[in-house]
This record gives C-alpha cells, structure tokens and sequence, in this order.
DNA sequence: CAGTTTGTTCGGTTAATACTGAACGTGTAG
DNA sequence: CTACACGTTCAGTATTAACCGAACAAACTG
C-alpha cells in the first residue's frame, strides 16, 4: 500500500510540474511546490534534489526563484548547515503578482495607443477602450484575489 | 502628422504581440488582434500579410486559431474570392477559455491527489485543500469575468 | 486550356529557455 | 591539513514551438 502511495506522491508532483509549466513557471518549481504540498515538513535542499531526481543545480535556481517569489521560504535548522524550505504563509497569492504585472503593463499599452491616436477615428477609440477595460478588469479580479488568499487560509 | 500616426499605430501593434506572448499565445496572433483593434473594417488575408510584413503561412495558421478562439470572424465580401477578417463581437470572452480550462484541470489534479492519499496525513489534506480552493476561485473569476464581458461592451 | 490568385500544409530553420555537468568558493569534519 | 559537503554560477546541451519558404489543391480569369 506504501508502493501505490508512492506512486500516487510522485503522479501528483508530476502533474504539478505540468500545471507550472501551463502558468509559465519553470517545470521543476512546479514538481517542488508539489511535493512540498504533500510533505508539509522542512526538506533539505539535498532531500529535493534526491527526491525529484534533479540536478543540484535546478534545485538551486528553482528554490531561488520560488523564494523570490514569496512561495517557499528558506529555513535554518538549529546546529545543521544545510538549508531547508518550506511553504510560505499564504504561499498561492505570490503566484497572482505575475498576472497582475501583465495586466497593468498590456492596460498601460493599450492606454498609451489610445492617447496617441484617439482623436481620429471614433471606432478605434471605442475598440481600444474596450480592450483597456478588459485588461483592466482581468487585473482587478487578480488583485481581488490576491487580497482574499492573503487573509486567511 | 500621417507618418506619426503610422508610427504609433505599428508601436501598437508590436507591443501587442509581447502583450499576447506573455499570455502564451503566438506574437503574430497578438498583432493580428492588434491591427484589428485599430482597423475597425474586415481586412483581407493579403492585407494582414502585407501589413504585418509576415508570411502568408504565418497570417494562415495566426488566423485560424483566432477564428478558432472566437476572437476574430472570416466574413466574405460579395463578388471578392478573398477571405477578410474582423473582430467577432465580444471578442476577448474567448481569450479567458484557455485560463479557464487550465484552472479547472489543475484543481482536478489536486482533487485527484487528495482523494487518493488525503486519509494517512491531516497536514497533507489541509495543503492540498488550500491548493484546491486556490485553483477553484480563480477558475471561478475567469468565468465571472467572462460572464461580465460576454453581454456588455 | 494555360496561367494566376488564394489559402492550407509540410519540412526545416531559428530562437528562447529549461536543465545539466562541472568548476568554484566556503565552511566543516576527521 | 586533507577531504568532504553544501550551495551557487556558468557554459553547453536539449527541447519546444514559432515562423518561413515552398509545394500544393482549388477556384477563378483570360
């Protein structure tokens, strides 16, 4: 029975790398966040190298890039050198900040060619105002979200 | 002043394509859209080649896939053998499919997960709820938004 | 019927980037 | 002091996918 839990740990970290790789994230930050969802504890940076059978240096720059994201955090374990990760507090809403910088930045382009060309033609300024107001709307709902998964959970 | 406006229009454009690169789709989709936003008017295939300075093979596959998404319509002009191309109403509903979908095959992914190991841990469900939820909420601003932007505007 | 235009498809090239192996610096243990 | 463990960095490799040129089928023109 501990074979197939095994089986179904290593599926789900798998999948996760997908699901990363689908949102424009490195596959092995992904396969990380999964299997730091499962196992809740501190791992070792050895441990994650070993576990997802990776090079140390994917753990380096993937645990970095994580960090830096405000998903992982890195942690000390009293008398060891090595370093340890676990999740963050409120790991998910990092991964929101990505969205929302995208969005700002296309609402910006969009505003930019609005000021630059509206006058002419009533048509276009219509079109780019929708299109302003989609991106701006995406990013609201980003930003909304994020407020919610700060809070709590 | 005409020479600006061109100059602004194809600054437009090429951000656009960056805009639609960093929502993973191809650049030269994301220029198409762009030159549309701007030309109201159904333009022709060879029109969005020329325009684009961009292969016939590219302007072929780019509008396909749009037309595809839902994002653009070929529409026939009377007596002409050429195919034109114009917005679709609501055209940027469909930009939010793919965000959708993908947010609901990574919730099924953990839900998966938790049904198959969620009995050993506490810790380890809690996770993989949280992860759950996280996923599911923002599938469900993807289609609040979609809703919100398929009647209006 | 020959010749042209239109859009699609396919094979190959190119560009971006994730990942690895190896070299390195630093600290620790024997 | 030598040997090893740990993490970072860099150069090279491999993989993915966008894009193009060319060959093609279909439809129209003279």
């Amino acid at each position: 029975m501990n074979t197939s839990r095994k089986a179904a740990v290593e599926e789900f970290v798998e999948r996760m790398g997908l699901v990363a790789e689908g949102d424009g994230l490195p596959r092995i930050a992904g396969r990380i966040m999964g299997l730091m969802v499962i196992e809740g504890g501190p791992l070792s940076f050895s441990e994650l190298a070993q576990r997802l059978d990776v090079s140390r240096a994917s753990i380096s720059t993937n645990t970095r890039f994580l960090e830096r994201l405000g998903v992982i955090e890195r942690v000390a374990q009293r008398g060891e050198r090595r370093d340890y990760f676990q999740l963050a507090t409120a790991p998910y809403v990092h991964l929101l900040q990505g969205p929302v910088d995208r969005m700002m930045k296309a609402h910006a382009v969009v505003a930019h060619a609005r000021d630059q060309l509206s006058v002419t033609d009533e048509g276009t300024r219509r079109r780019l105002d929708e299109l302003g107001v989609f991106y701006e709307e995406l990013g609201n709902s980003f930003r909304e979200l994020a407020k919610r998964f700060s809070r709590d959970e």
